[in-house]
DNA sequence: ATAGTGACCATATTACCAAATGGTCACTAG
DNA sequence: CTAGTGACCATTTGGTAATATGGTCACTAT
């Protein structure tokens, strides 16, 4: 009973394109140099040789493109999160670093690519595509974690899975939304381990 | 080891004193109608009848007499939840109502007093004294039913009581804090009876 | 001494207009 | 037909001068 994202794919033009690659990476030139606000359209048209009018053949609007660089940072964290996961068996383990993992990741896009920051803030307050599929995708990674925790015996089973992983999602959302995490800089070293503490605490058998 | 709160009584002139209680009425009117930006000092000497000068012989600053109502407004919302757990003699329901009040209270300043919020977020983003001040009974009255449902068995005692304390503030958090409640209006239905859920089964023995 | 204020200052806000920006479209070159 | 654009429009944005606001202080009246 999955509709497909509001915007899936608005894209304009030929989807893979020679010319549209080079926006996109002229996109994330500018966006983490100068900022997504900063950064007209015509300076990316500049960048890339061509007019104007001719970067709207392949994007729907600024904000499109703005969407894709921001589909990209984010596709990078969950990679890189997936990684620390990856590295262990353990599902307690692993839900630890799923929580620190988001945290790092996103507190480092915060201070780290502070310009890209502004496009994730937007993307979030708008509730952009991008942005809700992550969600479902983190969603969908915890709930994972929690059905192999337990097939294992290592976390209970009485509590209905979707009602764990809704309430453990709420746990974690204040860490790896940009907007909340920004009002959470006195907590981002402890709380990770003191929710997964928590979390882990609620889960077990 | 709890010094005073940075600003304790920062008050300017007779703390007792008619004029006063005057000034934080006007206050309370002006700023819930019209909001704390767009009422003037000048507005609040008007309404009492002094000119602006003698305002400040009250209160330091603009920010001081907001600090008043915030507080006025923040104690309401304590005494509020704190009626409600009163009712109920289980840890756990006391747990749940406080998680529920806190919510609804914090949603209600919100939509109701809208203007009143204004304040409070600028409290809450400038951690004006009086916030520091009801984030830390907050936590006391926490750790409180914490401890009762440790005497009466209804809760874990394995767990260190201020690191489950900390835990659980923190995953209550973005429900009482206006600046983090402001980001998840599409959860504060669900949210309190998910997150109760999770912490109390993190708290059974 | 106490209750109270007008006049004053530095900064913040507003009001306004010119310039810049996002976005479209009819059009040309090949 | 395809690749590409200059000229154009409605809306934002930026800059600036005038106004309003937060805040102080020397002062008066009692």
């Amino acid at each position: 009973m999955k509709k497909a994202a509001p915007t899936p794919q608005p894209a304009r033009g030929p989807i893979d394109h020679e010319v549209r690659d080079q926006i996109v990476t002229a996109a994330t030139e500018h966006f983490s140099r100068y900022g997504y606000e900063k950064t007209t359209v015509s300076d990316l048209a500049k960048a890339v040789g061509f007019s104007k009018a001719y970067i709207y053949k392949f994007f729907e609007s600024k904000q499109a493109i703005g969407e894709m660089i921001c589909a990209n940072c984010l596709r990078e964290i969950e990679a890189e999160v997936m990684a620390a996961i990856a590295e262990t068996d353990q599902p307690s383990e692993k839900l630890r670093r799923m929580f620190k993992g988001f945290t790092e990741a996103t507190l480092r896009l915060l201070f780290r690519d502070r310009k890209l920051y502004e496009i994730a803030a937007s993307a979030a307050t708008e509730r952009w595509a991008a942005v809700v599929a992550y969600e479902e995708r983190v969603q969908a990674l915890l709930k994972e974690i929690l059905q192999e925790g337990r097939q294992s015996g290592d976390f209970e089973r009485k509590t209905p899975l979707d009602e764990t992983a809704a309430a453990i999602y709420l746990v974690m959302r204040p860490y790896f939304n940009p907007l909340l995490l920004q009002h959470s800089f006195d907590y981002t070293d402890a709380a990770p381990g003191q929710l997964s503490g928590l979390v882990l605490r609620s889960l077990s058998p």
